[in-house]
DNA sequence: CGGATCCCGGTTTTT
DNA sequence: CCGGGATCCG
């Protein structure tokens, strides 16, 4: 038998999707309703990727420039997944298609336009951490350490500066409602927070909400920026706007100004992003802000049986809210939702191990099994407890790998590079020295002015005693010419390993960090890219690359599952305290968010689901507890979510 | 400058 | 009750 292999002829390729054939209306209509402004209301599991992915297509089909589609999701991961099935679906390339995040997004065009707003083109982008330190240098410099009353931490001024911006409130309000404590300390904090942007901008230092504002900054005040990108973008795709905030959806409506061809996605019910500034009532403002909205509403749901998806509609019945949609499905066989009752936690993790093997041995793969908690320290007794089972997993959310201290010690190497008034990371990298302290520190910041760079820095590690000269070297070798970022990076952990040996006892493992770190630096050519992708898209997602093995386990928090389903889950912790969390029995608003954080994990499922809670635990504050199942499962019908018994056998 | 000691506070969730 | 951070002292 021969074959030969001939090119697609166009036609064959326009033909191939039979869009009323592959969609159901509602997602017909909303694929094909390609000019002005559109709402989907997605319910969960109702197939909002798969109308994404199609309207993609149908998008490129209908001549349109992959070009001019800007696709907005929230994560960069999503947004590469989204367009990887659209390329499959067309069976041809996407390639100019442009995705991403409001952040990363908003920075590409600072990248770019940036001059226009005062920044070099070095400019870094600071995460949490690096706004704590900044915060710290700063309460120190102003002399509120030793302020008599209480004064935040640097966490919390962080969260208040971010609220300023993101929930679009004045510092008083703000103050005044959600930190009464530290209402005294409001000149205190008004001048800190001046200082904060003050110090960001002398040093081009941008944190997570500047790119945005800086962003909207550069399309209010520029029109003919505004009015390029938005001639470019003719159609723009928004995800997940169910947890988008004000701030970003004026970017939205900045960016469709000549066009108006916006699809916004989302699902209220499942915003799950308030402490971000999203507020599940700004989908429904859409329509305001976009006069001649059309309305689509997708409620059939693909993915669960008919109990799971009415153990999920009795959890969101609950709600003081009354959402917008009823969700229903075809799939009415399957068993009722479980409720397990563990003795304490070792229990609870014996109970998932010996679940978990017994719907492996029934022939659910292990990669289509999730064990969701509300936060990441939630799973620790259970990572032992697989370990030991020899059951390979994957954790998602919670820990981050890129601010523990020996990547950041490593990157800060790079990061003046790439911005020589980075201070901070000169600071860090100065204090790795040993015999360096706050003085030798205190000496190089004053060197630091206005249009400082590397070479000066060199030159005033050269001045320094023997023990910097090895630095010197280093950075002198860095700034030098003909080296690639892998070399560059090779090189700086020549230079760290001894001192990472010397500091921390737990060196094999950091050092094992540091390889993985190697294997991303890999697929970069460009410094700032590299080290600004990190910050804007952490590993988590990028490291998908260095899975042991493709069949595993997940272990997520809710907020990380988002958007995915597994065939069979298991929600841990399901206890008044961890799961709605205590801190949010204060606000109404607080544990509505609980509440349809249940139901986003709920709805994860597929065929198998089960909530878990051990009825005694051990905290170090108030010794054994005893806890209550979660309120948000604690008053469902059995005939709902059965009750079982733990019964593992003792070993 | 760096180790030791004391004291406060207490865990979300992510770009 | 434990850990991180700030402070103190050698």
């Amino acid at each position: 038998m021969t074959y030969t292999f001939k090119p697609i002829p166009p036609e064959a390729l326009s033909s191939r999707i039979d869009y009323e054939q592959e969609l159901n209306p509602a997602q017909y209509e909303a694929v094909t309703t390609t000019e002005g402004p559109v709402l989907v209301i997605a319910g969960a599991g109702s197939g909002k990727t798969r109308t994404l992915v199609y309207r993609l297509a149908y998008l490129v089909e209908q001549g349109v420039d992959p070009g001019a589609i800007l696709l907005l999701t929230f994560t960069r991961k999503a947004s590469r997944e989204m367009l990887t099935r659209a390329v499959h679906l067309l069976n041809r390339a996407l390639g100019q298609v442009m995705g991403g995040t409001f952040h990363g997004i908003c920075y590409l065009w600072l990248r770019q336009y940036g001059e226009r707003l005062g920044y070099p083109k070095g400019f870094t982008v600071m995460d949490r951490a690096d706004q704590g330190d900044l915060l710290n240098l700063l309460k120190e410099r102003l002399g509120y350490k030793k302020l008599s009353g209480p004064f935040p931490r640097k966490e919390t001024i962080a969260e208040m500066l971010g609220a300023v911006v993101n929930k679009d409130l004045s510092l008083d309000f703000l103050l005044t409602r959600d930190y009464p404590q530290f209402l005294e300390q409001r000149d205190h904090l008004a001048k800190l927070a001046a200082a904060y942007q003050d110090e960001k901008r002398r040093h081009a230092l941008l944190d997570y909400d500047d790119l945005l504002l800086e962003g909207r900054r550069l399309l209010t005040e520029h029109e003919d920026v505004r009015r390029h990108l938005s001639n470019r973008f003719g159609y723009l795709m928004v995800d997940e706007y169910q947890d988008t905030n004000r701030l970003q959806a004026e970017l939205v409506q900045l960016l469709a100004y000549s066009h108006q061809n916006v699809m916004a996605v989302g699902d209220d019910s499942q915003s799950i992003y308030s402490f971000r500034g999203a507020n599940f009532r700004n989908i429904m403002d859409f329509p305001k802000l976009f006069p001649g909205t059309r309305i689509i509403k997708l409620e059939e749901n693909y993915r669960s049986t008919q109990p799971i998806l009415d153990l999920a509609n009795a959890i969101i019945a609950g709600a003081r809210d009354k959402y917008t949609k009823c969700l229903f499905t075809r799939r009415a066989d399957g068993t009722r939702p479980r409720l397990f009752r563990a003795a304490d936690e070792p229990e609870q993790s014996r109970l998932v191990v010996s679940q978990v093997q017994a719907l492996v041995d029934a022939g659910t793969p292990l990669s289509r099994i999730a064990v969701l908690i509300r936060a990441g320290y939630h799973s620790f007794a259970l990572e032992i407890e697989l370990m030991r089972a020899s059951i390979p997993f994957m954790k998602f959310g919670g820990f981050k790998f890129m601010e523990s201290a020996h990547i950041k010690d490593l990157l800060a190497h790079l990061k003046v590079v790439a911005n020589p008034r980075d201070t901070m990371s000169w600071n860090r990298l100065l204090l790795l020295v040993p015999g360096v302290g706050r003085a030798t520190c205190n000496k190089f910041n004053a060197q630091v002015k206005a249009g400082f760079g590397l070479e000066a820095g060199i030159a005033w590690l050269r001045r320094q005693p023997p023990k910097l000269q090895d630095l010197a070297g280093l950075m002198e070798s860095l700034n030098g010419p003909g080296h690639t970022l892998m070399t560059r990076m090779t090189q700086t952990l020549a230079y760290y390993e001894p001192l990472a040996k010397a500091r921390y006892d737990d060196y094999p493992k950091r050092m094992k960090d540091l390889e993985h770190l190697l294997t991303i630096t890999a697929r970069y050519q460009e410094l700032q890219a590299f080290l600004n992708d990190l910050t804007l898209e952490p590993p988590s997602s990028l490291a998908d690359v260095v899975a042991p093995t493709d069949d595993y386990l997940t272990l997520s928090t809710v907020h990380s599952a988002k958007g995915l389903e597994w065939d069979a889950v298991f929600i841990i912790w399901a206890a008044e305290g961890r799961f709605p969390g205590f801190y949010s029995q204060e606000r109404d608003d607080d544990m509505e968010e609980e509440r349809r954080l249940m139901y986003v994990a709920a709805t994860r499922a597929r065929n198998y689901l089960a909530v878990v809670f051990p009825h005694t635990g051990y905290s170090r504050q108030f010794g054994m507890t005893i806890n209550s199942p979660s309120r948000f499962i604690a008053d469902i019908p059995r005939d709902l979510l059965e009750p079982w018994r733990a019964e593992v056998e003792e070993w």
